[in-house]
DNA sequence: GCGTCTATATATAATGG
DNA sequence: TCCATTATATATAGACG
């Protein structure tokens, strides 16, 4: 979708792989918002970043349910979370929340 | 992106819903792949529609950590999960089915 | 409901500042 | 390294079988 078509490869170049996942996050998050709107469903979107960055979406309505293949995901998070807390201080808590929230 | 224009508010005929979720869905998935491809991100995605049914794509590529608002999500999955391990039996398939449903 | 078919809306690759 | 532009690729709304 642009002046040229591309392969869905790993973009080699870092400068336009940051690009485009900038760009293409942000539809894609987009997205997601549009089909809980749309249709009522439920989604949850994580994005990391190559470089760590985490970015994420989550319809609150109703009952949302993971499924099995997530299972290493979250016990992932669980562990990030709980490391996350223990070396977690009074100030780096509102850095720490920035971080999460973009 | 069609012949018209629309709102992105809850699509009320249930039918035109149906049909939509099942296209931006299949949309939706393809992009999320693509990201993860393209920008070697993690991504996890997950979609129940509004009549229950589930819908994942995650990248298993390295550490992909679930957002904070997750966190409810992940309590409920875990429940979910447990409650149908316990009442799962061979025959059970389908009633299983059903309880993911709502 | 599900696949196919367009016309049109949107996303975005490439580019320029 | 970001914004803005814009040409083009893609997604999809609406219609039909």
């Amino acid at each position: 979708m642009g002046r040229g078509k591309i392969e869905i490869k790993r973009i080699d170049n870092a400068t336009s792989r940051q690009v485009t996942f900038s760009k293409r996050r942000s539809g894609l998050f987009k997205k997601a918002r549009e089909l809980s709107i749309l249709c009522d469903a439920e989604v949850g979107l994580v994005v990391f970043s190559s470089t760590g960055r985490l970015y994420e979406f989550a319809s609150t309505r109703k009952k949302l349910i993971l499924p099995t293949s997530m299972k290493s995901v979250i016990e992932r998070y669980t562990e990030a979370k709980e490391e996350h807390m223990q070396t977690m201080s009074a100030s780096a808590e509102a850095k720490a929340a920035m971080l999460l929230r973009n």
